[in-house]
Order: structure tokens, then C-alpha cells, then sequence
DNA sequence: GATAATTTGTGACCTATATCACATCAATGC
DNA sequence: GCATTGATGTGATATAGGTCACAAATTATC
């Protein structure tokens, strides 16, 4: 399992053994059951995840109770309310899990403590903020330009393992758009 | 000039004066026309730019000629093709000036001998991502669960100052609907 | 200061997508 | 193994917003 996270800072930073395991002492290891929520609307967000198993998701809901998912969250993956956590303000956003999980979680103190002892750690985050905030705005861009189903085209080639994973209800309301569009463009 | 950018790195870690003129010395200075683009689809994305003065907005153009605006840039904000730039990547946007323009500008190899020398300069680049971040997802579920003249007011109480530098026209393509629908929501 | 270019408003019409309503089928929990 | 809950498909209908077309008003430019 310490596999993956060490992977995952690999391909940005090389770590020596004895550096990985300054880096592994910052993080709490969790397991979650389907179902079960590790983020709450309105509640404090003391965490970001990564994700060694299982899957998950983060939505919003909005006053009349509609709700739209943010992001998914599979093996390799980070994931939190960023607004929550960097600005230790409460959740506007949920995170539930759609399959047994279990992540590697740190906290913000923890996060900077570790960057202050190993300058790289800063570097790799700052990387994937980077990719993140690219990965962000090519979504805005897609929203934006594409229709329903070229979104569903795109969507299956960026993320073909999902596809299996979740059911389409989800991918609908994570593509901004209504199940029955989804299901009438599926074939 | 400087004192803009000094502020803007201010906000979030505190410099010396040697430290400051460290940082300026890896910047460069630019002048633009109001017309004149900086960044431009399928060419190379040198610099990231921090504007001084004036005006710009990004944008991306679908095969269809259509274009869409992802971002607008005006005093102490920064602005690339995060994508090109960071990547090495040629530019999947353009970047233009809706007025004449002033920005300090950096390689992405100053800036990371930048942050080798200075340290402190590496976390306040990860703030700014954070913060960047933040602000993506909020428009991503605004682009899912508002409609249009939901987003509209939003724009107008996020960036009160832009509307009154920005024709409607450009706002529509920011919000992501037809200068019509925008026109017939504006009272 | 005249000419050109851009911006804005508005009508008429069209279309992608949402919504509502059922029916079926699959999965999950006890 | 039965009962509940969730997932999916599909028809009928409504609607927000797009597109096209033109005119008026405003702003740039030489």
C-alpha cells in the first residue's frame, strides 16, 4: 500500500528509503466503508486523502437539493475540499465513499511541517497543484464548448477505467448533465 | 510598478528589500498594445506574466471558430497558458490585450532558480496555485447549477470592477452563454 | 471630425437538454 | 431468499438558451 503514495512521489521527486519514511510518519492511514462520508457540508475539513483503495466521490449540493459531483477519487488520487482545507473553513462540499476505501491522510500542519523538513515535499505538491489547475481549466473549456456528448466522449477517454466503476447516474451529474440525456446519447 | 508585485508576494510571505530585488531580478519587463496578443494557439509558451497595468483575457478558439474566454487578467493578477507553460507545450489558448498593457514576466527556469534561491518563494507559488484551484472548482459548479443570470450576478459581485472595463460581449463568453441571452438578462 | 469598427438591443424561430412519469432490471441488506 | 433500494431506458412535454437577422448606439482610428 505505502507503494503507491511512494510511486506517486516518485515520478515528480526521487525519495530515498529514509526520506519516504519521514514522509509516510506525517500521514494517518483510514479505512472507510461504502456509504460512509469523510467530508461533510458545514463540517471542519481536516484532511486531504490519498487514495490507495476503493473509490470516491466529492459533490455539492445546492439549496433546492440538487447535487453535482465535483471529482472522483480512485487508487493514486488525492482528494479533499480544497477551500475548506487550506483555508480551514467549513466544508462546502461532501465526499462519500462508493466503494470500501482506505487513503493516507495528513493535515495541513503536517503538510507544512513536512515541507519545511524535506523541501522537495513542496515541490511535489506544487506540482500537482500545477497539474491540477490545469486539469481544471480544461473542464471549464469543455463545459463551456462542448455539447453532452462529446463531454461523455471525452470523459470515457480520459478516464476508460471509470467507466466500469461508476454508475452512469453519477457520470451524468459529474458531466453537468440530466441521467436521461446520458442514457439516450449511450448508444 | 514594482511596488505591485512586491505587495502581491507580501500577502503572503514577507521579503526583505535584497530579498525583493532578488525576486525583480528574475523578471523582465513588458509593454503591450491593446490588441496585441502574447500568447498564441500552436506557438511556444515562454513566460508566466504578472500585469502591472492594464487589461488581457485568455481564450480558447474550437474548430468551428467559436472562442471562449477562460480567463481575464487585469492589475496584480497572473496570467499564461498554464498548459503550454508549464508543459513545454505549445499554447492551446490565446492571450490578448483589451487595453494597453504592462506585466513583469518569467521563464519557467527563473522561476525555478527563483524558488531555489528563495525558498519562501516556492510556498507563496503553491498558495497562489491553491488559490487558483479554489477558484476553478467554484466556477465549475457554478457552470453545473447556475444558469445564466445566476452567474451573471455572480460575475458581477465577484469582479465589480471588471464590468465596467469588459463589453458584455466578452462577459457572455467568460459565462459561458450567447451575447443575446446575456443582453436580454442585463435588466 | 468623418469613417469604420465594435457593441448592444430586440424580434422570430429553433433545438438541445431538462423534467416528469413509468416500467424494468440489477444489486444489496437482513 | 425476499424485500427494498438503486440503476437504466424511454416516451411525452416544457423551456432555457442558441442562432440568425437587422437596426441603433457607441467607440476607435487616421
Amino acid at each position: 500500500m505505502e507503494e503507491i503514495l511512494r510511486q506517486q512521489i516518485e515520478k515528480i521527486v526521487p525519495l530515498t528509503d529514509d526520506e519516504f519514511r519521514l514522509v509516510l510518519s506525517h500521514f494517518s492511514v483510514g479505512n472507510y466503508k461504502k456509504h460512509q462520508y469523510i467530508v461533510q457540508q458545514e463540517n471542519p475539513v481536516p484532511y486531504v486523502h490519498f487514495v490507495v483503495k476503493g473509490l470516491l466521490k466529492s459533490f455539492y449540493i445546492d439549496k433546492s437539493g440538487k447535487s453535482y459531483i465535483l471529482q472522483f477519487a480512485m487508487e493514486d488520487w488525492w482528494i479533499t475540499d480544497n477551500q475548506g482545507f487550506y483555508n480551514n473553513q467549513n466544508a462546502t462540499l461532501n465526499i462519500d465513499c462508493l466503494e470500501d476505501a482506505q487513503t493516507y491522510y495528513i493535515t495541513l500542519d503536517n503538510r507544512e511541517k513536512l515541507c519545511a523538513e524535506l523541501q522537495k515535499m513542496e515541490f511535489f505538491f506544487l506540482q500537482k497543484m500545477t497539474a491540477g489547475n490545469i486539469a481544471l481549466q480544461n473542464r471549464i473549456l469543455s463545459l463551456m464548448s462542448k455539447n453532452s456528448e462529446e463531454r461523455y466522449i471525452q470523459f470515457i477517454q480520459l478516464y476508460p477505467d471509470l467507466i466500469h466503476r461508476i454508475p452512469k447516474t453519477l457520470i451524468a451529474s459529474y458531466l453537468g448533465i440530466s441521467r436521461e440525456t446520458l442514457s439516450r446519447l449511450s448508444h
